[in-house]
DNA sequence: CATAATAGCTGACCTTAGTCAGACATTATA
DNA sequence: TATAATGTCTGACTAAGGTCAGCTATTATG
């Protein structure tokens, strides 16, 4: 590693030093320490089990219990025994906690919208941030099952939709491909797996199944920002456990030999060229993967 | 701003919060708190003046008192009054001092180091790193003189050479074009003038003089990442200074119709189309503006 | 059923950071 | 030369974060 790259690295860390300092003293400025804001926030944000809030937010048990008595005594909070374990405690807000939450998100917000107004190329700016946070949180990107349907899918299926037009020699028109209607791939015929980074989704792959025991994989697609980490392989190993968790026998799946890389990882993961299956006029490469 | 965009830059912030955390905490873990650790930091990196110490740590005279003298019963720093103020007082390090600051130093570097061999595409890692510095610290991008022959000032001339290569639709070879010998931009006969960012340059712009009243301004180029802070403008002004200081009565240049945003910039700030003044093969715009 | 482990609570205590008024020496200014 | 301003130092004080031993209640385990 070259000395410039560690000064260029290090300039970023004072840089965003500065910024995450501030954004830190938006939890002040309501009246209340960091530490107890930081709780509220916590809880806000789903945390509800004391234990898990204490790990997360890395609390001495003796300092979480003070700051949730304090948070009591202003009427932010309230606590008790967990249903299962009366040895634990949850947490929950109150319509005051609820609101004082609100009030520290529109601070975090507000900066966060301030920020992006005043910069030149606000879209270039927030890609940069997209791979410096996916790299420094690679470790916390997971699987999870969506709805292929949902929002999240959505914003994955036109990004990958966008990035075919790009990249095909022919473009990429959607209505002209075999587009699963989405029912087929929602269970039980079918499945839709996303990759997500805190709450946001930044790649994914389809199922598509008849109930048979054939089915066909679709839709593979990963963020630019989160390429290089392993990804794709991840969201194929999920998409496998998902077919024979609904008794898949045989996956296959058609692609580009404009995406040399989507190539690369089929054939290095047990995929097997197989002639065309459909006719589609957009891909010009079939796989089959015994299961 | 959408509220897609302020997810977006809220992950950002979550994930250098963590990492910068980390390099905050490296402070730690040497046995001396964060306060003192950024004294002897901010006396390291060229920081004497207790009052300068003060002002950029943020910290109360009192709180800087005592800090300095716990690291002066630390054998780690030295105080004297200034030599020409007897009120205010100048810090160095010891050479222990100097020792706990390498110290610092090399775990910050070896953290920056780490992180940026762990990632794919370290490049591109580090441009968008840069990117969100400079777009956070645009307001500390000072300019100043710096020698033509410099390694800052070089690796600005380099990265000029190279951008000139890319966009001109004849490529650019510095050794076929009006290459002015260093010497022509140094002090009385010229200037060099860098932008910097953090130590780091980020723009460049020459001042070519004869000792004559008529001088060339030449190799204005900024770093991409720092496009659209007006810096431009701002190291054109500074030129214009300089050429005042050296008695120049008019400023000639020259330029590419491939760079569109450098001729906007000079018909929008005073500068006449002129005919050709030399025979270089690049340029196929001239301008002159008179002081 | 006795014992160990777990989760949280309480009181005592410590360190760090930060604030403020006043003292002192020095320098700038009317 | 008197007065104001500046820069640092000291002592007194506070808030916040953090640690630790011991307590209670509950649950898991041999």
């Amino acid at each position: 590693m070259t000395s410039d790259s560690i000064a260029r690295f290090r300039r970023f860390a004072r840089a965003v030093t500065a910024e995450v300092g501030a954004l830190d003293s938006s939890f002040l400025g309501r009246g209340r320490p960091l530490g107890a804001a930081r709780v509220v926030n916590a809880i806000g944000a789903g945390r509800m089990d004391v234990a898990e809030i204490r790990a997360y937010l890395n609390l001495d048990s003796g300092l979480m219990s003070r700051l949730l008595r304090s948070l009591e005594d202003e009427g932010l909070v309230t606590t008790e025994p967990h249903p299962d374990d009366a040895r634990r405690r949850v947490a929950r807000l109150t319509e005051a906690g609820r609101r004082e939450f609100s009030a520290y998100e529109g601070l975090s917000d507000a900066r966060a919208s301030a920020l992006l107004e005043r910069a030149p190329r606000a879209e270039e700016l927030l890609r940069a941030m997209d791979l410096v946070a996916l790299t420094l949180g690679r470790d916390r990107i997971t699987i999870a099952e969506a709805d292929a349907r949902s929002e999240a899918a959505r914003s994955c299926l036109e990004a990958y939709y966008a990035e075919l037009a790009r990249r095909l020699e022919t473009g990429f028109d959607v209505k002209l491909s075999c587009d699963p209607e989405a029912e087929a791939m929602v269970r039980p015929r079918g499945a839709f797996l996303l990759a997500m980074a805190d709450d946001l989704p930044v790649g994914c792959v389809g199922l598509k199944g008849s109930g048979g025991p054939v089915a066909e994989v679709k839709r593979l697609w990963i963020d630019p920002a989160a390429r290089g980490f392993g990804l794709a392989r991840r969201l194929m190993q999920a998409v496998e456990t998902a077919a024979r968790e609904l008794s898949v026998a045989v996956l296959r799946l058609d692609t580009n030999s404009a995406l040399p890389e989507a190539l690369a990882l089929y054939r290095k993961t047990g995929w097997v060229a197989i002639d065309r299956f459909n006719d589609d006029p957009y891909p010009d490469h079939f796989f089959e993967k015994t299961l």
